[in-house]
DNA sequence: CTGAAAGCGCTAACAC
DNA sequence: GTGTTAGCGCTTTCAG
């Protein structure tokens, strides 16, 4: 390919012999530049192959179109939904995602934000609700509406749209008890990186406290993000510390996923001697056999919403900060009948 | 937020009582600056909350960091392995992913790249090498590098990164024969909009012809992207429409999944009377029980290598079309013992 | 319906 | 080590 220099407008004004300013009204509304001219136009733009410089067009109207997205990662089908909601909302509107990923890492979202920032996105989503001190000032200063999702932060820096992680475990922990199970374990991650993890293990051990039960099951499987491996060795540690362990409650849908295979190979009837849940509502959980048990937290959901509270929020719709809470929902399945 | 207008490095300029030039240079190399003048400068940006402004750079410097990618879905392991990959040897030459989702489809691909190009991206990114006669012409006109991935086009727009799906869906055949089996089934997308889809779909006929094996057990799962769902559904109607089928290739180790879960909901002993195998490597398919046999195609692989091509071509490295080929391995595992 | 002038925020190139 | 000038490609504004 050589990279000889792309036609401007100026190259099409020369061609059809009109000044750059009616080719910039043509290609646009088209409406008030004569038929003819226009038609002359759009040929010459075919003929060179010309195709609209939009990096100038924003640094002359001072609008990007971009909208700043950061999520812990794109290998996760919770995240993507919540991506693929947003793009759809904000496409509708002009607006284009610009994502992000920081590895379930505050520090590496500092650095990203800031790249972010650079670019003049017109509005900025983050994933939870857990910044550095810095990345807080940075956002808080961009002068651009800001939304942080996955989450209800206690003190927001504007928008929000999210759920209470700690409130989907104890809603887990309210239906295994219901089913009258007493000696109930957690699976999680070993580390707070990933704050939304943590605030389930918390919730999961106050609901157990409300109940009257002990919550001492609690195993690390390792570095966050955990998926099916973690889930399978988790289960593999918890059946020899623990083998009189009723049932458990896993930090997602994938590592409860490879707790039932490890129960699988144990030769362990699920749910008849163990109840799992997990978390997420991936595909996974109602097709699997058993299938299971888990909390829908509307993950597209959230991402339409955000991008209905962005849009809001760029056009000068909205006063204060909106607060959209999630209400998650437990869906019950197989892997916890009683 | 109040959108108030960002500061510029006119006043951090003014305020510290040098010129714009001068901050420009302390924020960059900071060589070739009093030493004085730049912690005065690294104040004011402080103070001012200034953050620098690369949409205005971009324009000045013609080059903007972006690399375009376009992708079928961002729901997807596979793609987003890729996308991983990519975007981690992009990052480390400076050079930023702008995504976009063609959901499949080649009409929608076109309108994208489009839009892609108009951000002047400096290198594009695209899924397979099929697309509209205008799109083919928009990529080839841009003037800047192009690489197309996961797929061998017949007739390369310019770089490529990729293997050969028809020839994988060979490997599954051959691995399946080898184990006796003869009637053996493919479940697939039952339109052409998956075109990588497609190619497996071929390779599967072809092979099947090679062994001298009728390839008449296809069954059309739905329009693509198929998944867990749709894999049980073939499942449930390969079983009514031809219940002697001995073994099955899917068109992804989602369906295969899915088609799993059928087996032992119909009581169905995989691999005893029935072998399976997918496609894509994905975590479930090396955890569930019975595990999958499947295919690697080395997804993170395609996105590494592809972001070496990229960064060699725009550096002017390379002087004729790259074209590398990444050869797919079987993975066989217990649904296929024979 | 069309054009001329000016400028968005930054930096290469050239002084000094 | 620092400043001045000019201009990247587009579009707002004001004239005609």
């Amino acid at each position: 390919m050589p990279p000889r220099k792309p036609p401007t407008m100026q190259d099409i004004a020369r061609k059809v012999g009109v000044s750059p300013m009616t080719v910039s009204r043509a290609l646009r509304d088209g409406t008030s530049v004569n038929a003819q001219t226009r038609e002359a136009i759009r040929q010459a733009v075919d003929q060179l192959g010309y195709v609209f410089d939009s990096t100038a067009a924003n640094l002359r109207n001072q609008r990007t179109g971009f909208v700043a997205v950061t999520i812990p990662s794109i290998n996760n089908a919770n995240f993507a939904a919540t991506v693929r909601g947003l793009s759809e909302g904000l496409r509708e509107h002009g607006l284009q995602p610009l994502l992000g990923y920081t590895d379930y890492d505050i520090e590496q979202e500092e650095v990203l934000v800031e790249q972010l920032l650079r670019r003049r996105p017109e509005a900025i989503v983050v994933t939870g609700g857990q910044h550095t001190p810095r990345c807080r000032r940075l956002l808080q200063g961009a002068g651009i509406p800001v939304v942080e999702t996955w989450d209800l932060p206690e003190d927001p820096i504007d928008h929000v749209v999210g759920f209470s992680n700690a409130d989907a475990a104890r809603m887990l922990v309210d239906h295994l008890a219901a089913t009258g199970r007493t000696r109930v374990a957690f699976i999680g991650g070993d580390t707070d990186r990933d704050s939304r993890g943590t605030d389930r293990r918390e919730g999961f051990i106050a609901a157990m406290k409300r109940h009257g039960l002990e919550a001492n099951r609690l195993i690390g499987a390792g570095m966050p993000p955990l998926s099916m491996r973690e889930g399978a060795m988790a289960m593999r540690i918890l059946l020899q510390q623990a083998p009189d362990t009723e049932a458990i409650i896993c930090v997602s849908d994938l590592v409860a996923f490879g707790a039932l295979t490890e129960c699988q190979r144990a030769g362990i009837d699920v749910p008849g001697q163990m109840a799992i849940a997990g978390f997420g509502n991936y595909e996974i959980s109602a097709i699997c056999v058993p299938s299971l048990t888990t909390v829908d937290p509307f993950s597209e959901e959230i991402g339409t919403r955000t991008a209905a509270t962005v849009i809001a929020a760029i056009a000068g719709e909205v006063g204060s900060p909106v607060i959209s809470r999630i209400e998650p929902q437990v869906c019950v399945r197989e892997s916890s009948e009683g």
